[in-house]
DNA sequence: CTTCTTTAGTTCGATGTCTTACTATTTAGT
DNA sequence: ACTAAATAGTAAGACATCGAACTAAAGAAG
């Protein structure tokens, strides 16, 4: 994009390719076809705990319910996770980790952070002095509602 | 994510986050279901000149041939854009905005600038910053092509 | 307790994107 | 010139995502 943009309409722009060169990245290096969203949720799980509903998991990542109940049927049917009733909602499920969860995540882990790490070697990221910035312009999108 | 994670590892998953939002704020207020994929390819063809190959745009966006052939094909099926033969290059085509394309482009554009520089003004967002930092990581992850 | 509303999760259809495979045309190598 | 390799574009199939419509269960109002 050229110089006469609005800067937050270039840095968006910009966000968008990183995004999906980000991806494409993570999901070309892995042997089985794990996507970034399922390698997300198993990242979220092992991290903050599993036992979360699928309606916790849409809220945290900003997917509708529909999306999460696809991803996690997919991580089901790779026995990733285990989904449970919730024995005290009849309404709702709990999902679980499976020990093959957990180990593909640290897996995924390992990987991606050398990946990262000597990708933040070779070129000279800031990532640091980025993340604060970025934080703040994630927080005005998420709660800062359409005018008209 | 936590403060554990790398630094290059968190700025990855924020920048996932501000670009699921942004691209969910400008279709959500688009009238007519004009895609985000859908306005980056008029408003490339106004900024840089049409004419273009698709093959061309498919680079210039980082996106496989066959995805570019389907957002052209929607772009020309709602009246934005004509595909014509290229009289050189039997293989090729280019691409050409109609008065409507540029139009409905114009119109994106009048409604994101607004937007953006309201939320620009309400939240202290210091985009001219993080710009250049961003284009250098991704020109750092953009080692890796081979595309369709 | 009965009814209305809200919440949890799923299903369905549409769209964007990727990979793989294909056709047609151009270019390069010999 | 002939043939092989590269390039332009398309088609088919897979998956993520969304919105709308649906079912089931819990909560609120009376």
């Amino acid at each position: 994009m050229s110089t006469q943009d609005p800067a937050l309409f270039a840095l968006l722009n910009e966000i968008g390719i990183i995004e999906q060169l980000a991806r494409n990245r993570f999901e070309r290096a892995q042997p089985d076809g794990l996507r970034l969203p399922h390698f997300a949720v198993l990242n979220h799980l092992v991290r903050l705990g599993d036992g979360k509903t699928p309606g916790q998991l849409a809220r945290a990542f900003q997917l509708t319910k529909a999306t999460m109940t696809n991803t996690l049927q997919r991580l089901e049917a790779r026995g990733f996770i285990r989904l449970e009733p919730d024995a005290e909602d009849a309404r709702a499920k709990r999902v679980f980790l499976t020990p093959e969860g957990r180990a593909r995540r640290e897996e995924a882990v390992a990987f991606t952070a050398a990946d990262l790490s000597a990708l933040a070697q070779r070129a000279d990221i800031h990532a640091d002095a980025m993340l604060a910035p970025l934080r703040a312009l994630r927080t005005a999108l998420d709660r800062d509602p359409r005018r008209g």
